[in-house]
DNA sequence: CGCGCTCTTGACGAACATCAAGCTCCGTGG
DNA sequence: CCACGGAGCTTGATGTTCGTCAAGAGCGCG
């Protein structure tokens, strides 16, 4: 039916992300469509769950930015991980049941939903899949270890330097991009909230990064003028990315 | 036989992490203690796994404590996980297949080793015991993201505060520690490789704590003098750490 | 006894935060 | 058509946090 091929369709970068890393056999790709629930759309700044709740379904990117975040009582906020088409940003929740943070549309962005018992089925009939679904939270924690090593042992310009080589290798790996340019419309506060300093000094790293004729930034298009000097600049090495097909 | 004997004695940590959040039928925690391979014995400053190693097993610490660390071209190094009695350090491998970071000995420590052919059985067999493993690596990547968080928004001294609570915290639910007490017999450096800041800062920061009267840390065993205050302090909220039982 | 490791302290400098102000762009309402 | 206002970007001045360099003290171990 055409709904199911729509789906096939937006599922694409998901199949590719994971296709980079083990096979998949048919029944299996099927397991998943099946599994798949309703579509939704948001608009960039609203937020998709919150801290504390408890979820029934997982959301899967389809299109556009999302970002999982923690603000402080005082009104800070950061950003621990940026996902985009073919990421899920909370298929955690289907194991750890309560959210401890909240998780906001960087851009205008659509969505599938997987409803957790259709999740539940599928862990229960196929454990090969279920170790990849794994698979997928992991990679997210071996991100969330490389932005820490950033945060304690490189400077401001080095980590964000670091995050476009990472946006871009991500957004490549799923066909998302080539040619070292990719749209990514955020605002500076936004990036400022995800390499952790002020929105001032964020403003300083973007121009020292163009002037150093590193990268172009503007009306929410990159493109990175020199890869392997930013990649040695930032001590990109993505490793920690895991793009090895292998039995899983 | 008295070998099964001592493994569950060693095991209990472990099974009691667990069993704070979720049912274990015996035959599952059977099957775990069936998966179990040789013990090891480390020294402190012991390099366990290194980063692009790929490990054919996965290691439980039994008793010490371990780290899991990056080090920089420069010769930097940032620890991005603590581990205690209870807890696997690398049980992620089994996923991921390639290291993208080593393990070390914080102190002194024994290691349950479990072979991934052995934890593959598992997950084949026993869907909801696969979830349970699934959990423990997603437990990980939320203090990953607390971490995040800290790194981000908060001073050295507030982070190395929140570090003690939590390090107090995960202790006590393993029935590892209580009267806010513990010990923790680790050099400052390595404390300053955890809060990513450097060994004069730390220094500094700790005799902070102490001239405040929120704890007191000689020969290896910290005291948390004033809980409320620290907790205030480190904005320290443990639902991150998901102590709550429940089906998964 | 002497060496190395850890902890400690002081002086100075770099990285980054905060405060403040002005800019451009763009959508909205009169 | 233009005035207005808000959001985001930019820049300067100043202060705080933390790093680096340097040196010394205490202590366990060979």
């Amino acid at each position: 039916m055409d709904n199911s091929h729509r789906l096939n369709e937006l599922l694409q970068p998901f199949f590719r992300r994971i296709l980079l890393r083990d096979d998949l056999r048919p029944e299996e790709q099927q397991a998943i469509v099946d599994a798949a629930g309703q579509y939704l759309e948001f608009a960039a700044g609203d937020e998709l769950v919150s801290e504390g709740d408890r979820p029934t379904r997982s959301m899967l990117v389809a299109r556009g930015f999302t970002s999982r975040y923690r603000t402080t009582p005082e009104g800070g906020r950061q950003i621990t991980a940026i996902h985009m088409a073919g990421d899920f940003v909370d298929l955690h929740s289907f194991v750890l049941k309560q959210m401890d943070h909240s998780v906001g549309a960087l851009t205008d962005c659509t969505i599938i939903t997987f409803p957790h018992e259709g999740l539940l089925a599928v862990t229960e009939r196929f454990p090969h899949l279920s170790r990849l679904l794994w698979l997928l939270t992991l990679l997210d924690g071996a991100i969330h270890r490389e932005w820490l090593v950033g945060m304690g042992r490189l400077s401001a310009t080095e980590r964000t330097a670091h995050l476009i080589c990472e946006i871009y290798a991500r957004l490549k790996s799923h066909g998302l991009a080539s040619d070292h340019r990719f749209r990514f419309p955020v605002t500076q506060a936004a990036l400022a909230d995800t390499v952790g300093i002020s929105t001032v000094h964020i403003n300083r790293v973007v121009q020292d990064l163009r002037q150093r004729d590193l990268i172009t930034w503007e009306a929410g298009m990159v493109e990175i003028r020199d890869w392997p000097a930013l990649v040695r600049l930032a001590e990109f090495d993505d490793l920690y990315l895991h793009f090895v097909r292998q039995a899983r």
